[in-house]
DNA sequence: TTCTAAAGATCAGCCGGCTGACTAATTCGG
DNA sequence: CCGAATTAGTCAGCCGGCTGATCTTTAGAA
């Protein structure tokens, strides 16, 4: 395994580590994306296509995924008055609830790693030189 | 998104960087999955589940996988005599063309990162500790 | 020897990426 | 002001992970 090509190890390592996560999020009644989304709302609510963009996911993947929040009763969409195509989402009690017991436990099943700020500065190289301009957003 | 926790990060970094393959790989008529395979069969045939071992996936996802290299041509499954539970995996003569042509691109596209031993030292280290004996073999 | 447990492979069904195609609403140019 | 282009969202369908269940075959124990 020492010779598999970095992208390979890459994505063996995330696998791997998303793996770990699900029992103690789906425990919760929650998935990793459907998270990513409860941290993003939780600066305010958003529409979908924004919520894609920061998650730098495709919008009908984003769909989705709140779909799914939706039907869990973590999140609401209200039809935005000012420009009838936007849904903006919203997070509810329950969500906020919900986001506050999995962020506490997001970090500590991170495996111990020597470098961390060195693993995470490549990492963050990585999404801005791979993004290819699909997600012109930086922040 | 400085401020992702490491996981996140990790998925994110890998789904970019496995976007960035798609294309290259889809011209070949091939998949990251199958490529993977098709590394694996490159040091002789071997049946289902040891292939699964060593690419760290369920049997039944590489059941599929391999799957759908036997439908493009890349593979032949052969049964067992020995045992006839078994299905022995093996390259046909375009899978190893096309392992040869991929393997080259794969390192390639590959973006730039400061410190790459590193990077993959720290990836080798989340595998190990994050496979929670799920993959016994090491190898 | 027979009968049960284990192993190899697959099926069904879920989640989460993606692309391509579509609808409805908004914006903008002539 | 009207029609074309753009934008927000969704649907359909594919791939690749996963779990749980099932089937056939092999191995092992009584």
């Amino acid at each position: 395994m020492r010779d598999w090509p970095t992208g390979r190890l890459l994505s063996t390592a995330s696998r791997l580590v998303e793996h770990a996560w699900l029992e103690a999020l789906t425990a919760l009644g929650l998935s990793h994306a459907g998270l990513i989304v409860l941290h993003l709302v939780d600066g305010g609510p958003a529409t979908q296509v924004e919520l894609a963009g920061l998650a730098r996911v495709e919008a009908q993947t984003m769909s989705r995924t709140i779909e799914r929040l939706e039907r869990e009763g973590f999140i609401e969409r209200h039809p935005d008055a000012a420009d009838r195509r936007r849904r903006v989402v919203e997070r509810t009690a329950s969500g906020a609830a919900v986001f506050a017991r999995a962020r506490s436990i997001e970090a500590e099943l991170f495996p111990e790693v020597d470098d961390l700020p060195g693993l995470r500065d490549a990492l963050l190289d990585i999404i801005g030189s791979s993004g290819g301009g699909r997600w012109a957003d930086g922040r």
